[in-house]
DNA sequence: AACGTTCTACGAAGATTTTCGTAAATAAAT
DNA sequence: ATTTATTTACGAAAATCTTCGTAGAACGTT
């Protein structure tokens, strides 16, 4: 099972994925964009992920080199389970209908989502 | 703006929602029935809950009764709303993809939602 | 009235996560 | 070479959340 990361850590993922390796003076100065972090504080933080795993870490140059270990997919997916469970009774439709509900989607972003669904109902043949 | 319960508010919140008003006794004896919890723990939860007003306190009798302060639909928004900004990019679809690709909705739930899409859709006039 | 039970209140210990100060090492600049 | 800047490592404080022990009040039973 993953281990699911914590708010920070997902913060810092979420950079990972977007701008791919990085060293911490650039996550951090992202990350600044938005709120402000101590220099310390993001490094602490992604040194405690390599050791969890959740980045790899490449140490051959003073200044260390981080990247994401963990597929962007799977722990969205470990996300939604979570909160499917703790929030809906883990029922995909009942979280769907109200992430809908919300209003949110435009009519080309419900095009695609019913394209998808399309795909699930033919495609188990 | 909500504040968000957390994961322990989260599961006594669903009891009542689910059963309406309650004694921490109640409550405690249904979380007991997933996971072991002493009653004291319960109550203190509870009691910070009646102080952050996310449940209310009926003291009229020695045993306290309690009830959800606040809507079980407004804090399932919240929620999507958290997961959709810290890992979604503020996507409602993204989201709506990302869990039906999960691939546990039955067609039934498909059904449903489809029809709320058409509602969506439809419903501005 | 005395006893055992159930409840609330309170406080503090544990656990987890976040934050940052300080020191040491390495590199760059003057 | 000396100073200045950048980086890692370490540890501990701060903040948040969870857990529970203990005490005292209210209730019921005998």
């Amino acid at each position: 099972m993953i281990d699911k990361p914590t708010e920070s850590e997902l913060e810092i993922l979420k950079v990972l994925w977007s701008v791919g390796a990085s060293t911490v003076r650039q996550v951090n100065d992202r990350l600044n964009e938005t709120r402000e972090v101590g220099y310390t504080t993001t490094l602490k933080i992604m040194q405690i992920m390599a050791q969890k795993k959740l980045v790899n870490r490449d140490e051959s140059a003073r200044t260390h080199v981080y990247s994401a270990a963990v597929n962007e997919g799977d722990i969205k997916n470990a996300l939604i389970d979570r909160l499917m469970d703790t929030a809906f009774s883990g029922s995909a439709s009942q979280l769907v209908m109200q992430a809908l509900g919300r209003g949110k989607a435009s009519q080309q972003e419900l095009d695609k989502i019913k394209d998808l669904i399309k795909e699930l109902e033919g495609g188990n043949s």
